[in-house]
DNA sequence: CGATAACTCTGCATTTTTTTATAGTTATTA
DNA sequence: TAATAACTATAAAAAAATGCAGAGTTATCG
């Protein structure tokens, strides 16, 4: 008998997750039937793929082989679903957004809310992470990123320039008079990011000379970033739109040239003609043109 | 739920065949299985692929448009499978050898019994065909053939030169004196090619000039070529080494200056370190040294 | 040391898929 | 025009894959 196709996307998920249990949790099966699976791909090839370890499952040498061409199958599946996905022309459907904290939780709820009222057959899934989801596996329909697109087949539709500035709540700037230039900022208490070095890199540019203890309070999370602005814990980065949503938040060195970010939405030219992806893409793309505004109603 | 991707591969070979029935016959499974597949895929992608007509399934315009990227990934499951083929170290199992209609059907037969008398767990299986068979799609898993194999990813092993003549019965030759050189041969009954015009190609090297009428029997088959030499129809090319097996053949012009075909095995480079598949091939290439030994003991 | 968490494995009930068998359609051929 | 061949479609029986529930193992943490 032939070996089944999908027991080869199984294999790669076992492969590529490290156990049974969270590959079944990707896969949407149970445990005990991806384990199945690799026990019959296993007796079809002839030869053991995995050594079952207690923590997990662990690649044979004969294994690890076969993982390349395994995630190439899985690329050339991605495609055809893609293909498929944009030849497709049903609205009712499922539409999966991915996109950025402070989007993904903050912004796109409520305008989702609107496009769901206008178009009831239509699902919307939104996929919050800060982490670049890949379009090219279809793990999102539709991207919402801060910067211009790079990957081979996008599409991708720049919508504004979010400007960004620092911000700090007013009971902190009581206690803390407000900076007057760059250089008074190291007297202040700068909230800043755990992991991620890319605050620390624009602050560096408007010429300071930041390292992750210049910060006393971190966190990676935008929202408690947010939030701990507005908790007057210290001076942070904020849109400037949004901030207006909290009329206790003041900026700070409103003149200084804080570089805007780019707001980028991205779909994959594959799936391009699809008229759910389409009526989504456009929806999102005239909304978000003044992304704060349904907050002010 | 997600699409299988053993569907996808129903897909494909519904598109390639023409028809459930077809296709079930070459996937090996029923056609009303093969029918529920694509029901399965034309409502999980929301739109039809086929035209259900009474001479079989036409590809719609959409169908159609998937059938590049499931070849796609026909081609990188062909590849998991050689891989994993090459990753095998077991002695029993099947090995599928493709050859012309001379060898498969009259020479290997002998060959593969010995084989197999010295390894009974072994399966071959011989697949007869004129057709350059594809050991990318790994239709067969050693190829024998008469000419340099070209394709990329393949190994192969040139074994020897197997000189031709031309001959005929002495039957024939009682009736017609034998010619004394190549222009005497259009007085003769030259067994010819039907559709295949690669033995006028070799005559008209050799300096005469024929088209498929100079020929009054025709046969693409190259068996039913030997038999009608050896029924004194008329002269005809054989392989000199199997033309003595039937003494009352006689060679016609033995100085004429025949090329030589090339006997090659080849299998995909994937796959050479595979066990049962390097046996097999050794032993080939040992025995095919004397092909038509065997048959004079 | 005990509790917890993250695994894999097994047996059984259930659901899903496949096969078997049959009917019905259309085109071809004698 | 009847017989045949090559299809697809459908319904019930058989087989296979799946999910569920629970057992057993090992590492981690307080």
């Amino acid at each position: 008998m032939q070996l089944s196709w999908d027991h080869i996307r199984t294999f790669h998920a076992v492969a590529s997750h490290g156990s049974l249990l969270a590959a079944s949790r990707h896969l949407g099966l149970t445990q005990p039937t991806v384990g199945r699976h690799i026990d019959l791909l296993e007796e079809r090839l002839g030869f053991t793929l995995f050594t079952r370890g207690r923590e997990g499952m662990r690649l044979t040498d004969k294994g690890s082989d076969l993982v390349a061409t395994a995630s190439e199958m899985l690329g050339t599946a991605a495609d055809f679903e893609r293909v498929a996905s944009g030849l497709e022309e049903r609205i009712e459907g499922t539409i999966r957004i991915s996109a950025n904290e402070i989007l993904g939780a903050l912004l796109l709820p409520g305008l989702v809310a609107d496009f769901m009222a206008e178009h009831p057959m239509i699902e919307i899934e939104i996929e919050v992470s800060n982490e670049i989801t890949n379009l090219l596996q279809r793990d999102a329909d539709i991207a919402v990123r801060m910067f211009r697109p790079t990957q081979n087949d996008l599409v991708a539709r720049k919508i504004i320039d979010v400007p960004l500035g620092l911000f700090a709540h007013r009971s902190y700037l009581e206690r803390h008079p407000a900076p007057r230039s760059v250089d008074d900022l190291d007297q202040h208490v700068l909230l800043g990011q755990d992991r991620n070095p890319s605050l620390i890199n624009a602050y560096n540019a408007l010429g300071m000379s930041l390292t992750p203890n210049s910060f006393q309070f971190r966190t990676d999370s935008n929202i408690a970033t947010i939030n701990a602005i507005r908790a007057g814990i210290g001076i942070g980065p904020l849109h400037v739109g949004m901030a207006k949503l909290w009329p206790d938040l003041v900026q700070v060195l409103p003149d200084l040239p804080v570089p805007s970010l780019e707001l980028w939405l991205a779909c994959h030219a594959d799936v391009r003609h699809n008229k759910r992806i389409r009526l989504v893409m456009d929806f999102l793309a005239q909304r978000m043109r003044s992304p704060y505004e349904s907050f002010l109603r």
